[in-house]
RNA sequence: GCCGACUUAGCGUAACUGGUAGCGCAACUGACUUGUAAUCAGUAGGUUGGGGGUUCGACUCCCUCAGUCGGCACCA
């Protein structure tokens, strides 16, 4: 997918094309007021004010239309140079320019763009003519803050696509119809993975069997490499005493997205929103020595959350889900040792998973924020520059991103994107000095002192609930052999001639332990080999006369219309391969 | 939560400016006995998301609740 904020010509292009927009809205509607354009990695937007008017789906054909008008009337695109005091003077009547330009240097230049009728505020570059800006299309329209704070107005916010040549616009436009078929909601539906029920609730999936195998599959994998690392894991209660998560810091930060505490006996409780409090009392039930740390506690935890209702999404964000959640006590020596080795942890985890596209990102406190972040500077600045120092040691590049750490500690965040709408984290690795101090935790050095000790938490395939959204999408629904619920269909061609072969070759790879399944219908081979390829069953066998004859199976892998013949041993390696090194059949 | 849209059988959908719900797949029954994405025929399946209203009459218009979707905000 064309990323068009970092395409240079597309994004001088898509800028230019917002602007035609913010022509053809004003043409359509002359009291709409403008505030920011910005080209974004999926074309351009333009927030918008239209008073007490909002956009409708016929309003883009509209636009479009206008802007098309716009284009013809090729009229050039020309720059000019002003002073602050000229631009508060022109735009005098338009207060959201009036707050850009006060917010400017008085020393800046401000530079406008006229194009006809039309003139904006912009710091440029444009293209040079209204008739460069053909090939576009408006995508989709939504309210946004103004500002990005909910408690601000709310405007018309209008997304738009812009190429050079109509091929890219509708090769673009067939990419994005391609990325809804991805979409995990789809896939689970097709292949019966999760369903939602309005009497269970909102945001609280139901796995299907498939769907529960596939987690099953992926809970061993990440907890068998968790106990090769030493990592010993426990059991703790889905919900806890109010206290906990006040001791933590939780209740104060988070106390509106936890479901309402409940009262029982005069004592109070939450479903529990995350299990940090918990792992920490683990900790704290012995008495521990430098020569028990690393200590490494983990947890596949039920966790709920009340997200907000507009926020939930399949089983990407729910309102309750799993965490591959861990905690790491450690020294302050062992900090760098244990926080590479969980970033080798999740490089590997991905590699093996054959998930390429994603980014790290370095989340650091707003040193402005006194309300989120606990105040201690001196302990922040140390975590961040530890956490700089590692991640610098390690090579593998980042961004920084102020004022995403949690309220305890820096974090790393490793970003993905999925088939729809705007990336998220799947795995994280938090530095924390703040809760073992919060609750109290100790360990006994070598000089006999008694020291605090410092936590790492982290998630590598972060909810497990996330992850296989994430990965029906990466797979587009392909599931490599070692996750898919049924690993072979066998067919025979004719039921009357090569059935018993057919049940031969089932009873020697299910005794080989391979899930599969046979397909004794009468019906053509065309129709039961439909349904295994829509159920995207990752290997198909197709037994006639000649593979009877001769001793062998004909197999169709998903995604594929290959066939290929092999000896049925032959085929047991292969399969053990796929299985083995978690072979993906969708690139 | 906010702005907008949507909700018809298990799934995918149709029904003009209001005239009383069709189709395909899947399911079930039977026939067909089959070589790489759908054999043929029949049967059954819907208080059109729930509730209320307007109307002689509502899938269609209005109100309301719920859910879903696109963004925004939030995300320990």
């Amino acid at each position: 997918m064309v990323n068009f904020k970092e395409n240079e010509e597309l994004n001088i292009l898509n800028h230019s094309c917002a602007h035609l927009m913010a022509q053809a809205v004003k043409h359509l509607y002359p009291n709409a007021k403008f505030w920011v354009g910005p080209v974004v990695e999926e074309g351009f937007y333009y927030d918008i004010d239209l008073g007490d008017d909002v956009i409708k789906e016929e309003d883009l054909e509209r636009i479009e239309r206008e802007m098309k008008k716009c284009s013809k009337s090729a009229k050039n695109i020309i720059r000019k140079e002003i002073t602050k005091d000229e631009a508060l003077e022109m735009f005098k009547d338009d207060s959201y320019k009036l707050d850009l330009i006060s917010r400017m240097e008085d020393e800046n230049v401000i530079s406008c763009y006229t194009q006809g009728d039309f003139t904006d505020l912009c710091r440029g570059p444009h293209m040079e003519n209204t008739k460069e800006i053909k090939y576009f299309k408006l995508i989709k329209f939504s309210g946004a803050y103004w500002k990005g704070d909910a408690n601000n107005k709310v405007l018309q916010r209008i997304y738009g696509v812009c190429f050079k040549t109509e091929e890219d616009l509708n090769a673009h436009l067939q990419e994005l119809e391609e990325m809804k078929l991805r979409d995990h909601r789809k896939i689970g539906k097709d292949l019966d993975i999760f369903m939602t029920s309005d009497l269970v609730g909102k945001g609280l999936p139901i796995y299907l069997p498939n769907g529960y195998f596939i987690w099953e599959q992926l809970e061993n994998y990440i907890k068998d490499k968790e106990k090769k690392l030493g990592y010993l894991h426990v059991l703790t209660p889905p919900l806890g005493n109010v206290e906990l998560y006040k001791t933590s810091g939780h209740w104060d930060h988070y106390q509106e997205s936890m479901f309402p505490k409940m009262e029982v006996e005069g004592e109070e409780f939450v479903l529990r929103p995350m299990n940090c409090p918990h792992h920490m009392m683990v900790y704290a039930n012995a008495i521990h020595s430098y020569r028990d740390l690393p200590i490494r506690i983990g947890e596949i935890a039920r966790d709920c959350r009340f997200e907000t209702s507009g926020s939930l999404k399949g089983i990407e964000r729910v309102r309750t889900f799993c965490q591959n959640d861990a905690h790491l006590f450690v020294t302050s020596e062992q900090i760098e040792d244990e926080f590479s080795k969980v970033v080798n942890l999740i490089l590997e985890t991905y590699k093996e998973l054959g998930i390429t596209e994603f980014r790290f990102e370095l989340s650091l406190r707003d040193k402005e924020d006194k309300v989120k972040y606990y105040p201690d500077d001196e302990m922040w600045d140390s975590a961040e520059t530890k956490l700089r120092k590692i991640l610098d040691d390690y090579g593998y590049p980042y961004v920084e991103k102020i004022g995403e750490a949690a309220f305890y500690g820096p974090k790393l965040d490793v970003q993905v994107k999925p088939a729809i709408g705007p990336e998220y984290t799947l795995s994280t690795c938090q530095l924390d000095f703040c809760l073992p101090m919060r609750f109290n935790l100790s360990y006994v050095d070598a000089s006999g002192e008694k020291k605090t000790p410092i936590v790492i938490h982290r998630a590598i395939l972060g909810a497990i609930d996330r992850t296989i959204a994430y990965y029906l999408e990466e797979t587009k629904g392909y599931l490599p052999a070692w996750l898919a619920p049924k690993q072979v269909k066998v067919i025979p061609v004719n039921n009357e001639y090569h059935l018993d072969y057919a049940k031969e070759v089932f009873d020697k790879l299910a005794s080989s332990g391979f899930r599969v399944e046979i397909d004794e219908r009468n019906e053509k081979l065309g129709y039961k080999l439909r349904e295994s390829v829509v159920k995207k069953v990752p290997y198909m066998l197709i037994l006639g006369g000649k593979e009877k004859d001769d001793n062998t199976i004909s197999y169709r892998r998903a995604g594929s219309e290959e066939t290929t013949t092999l000896k049925i041993e032959e085929f047991i390696d292969l399969l053990n391969n796929d299985i083995k090194n978690k072979v993906r059949y969708d690139k």
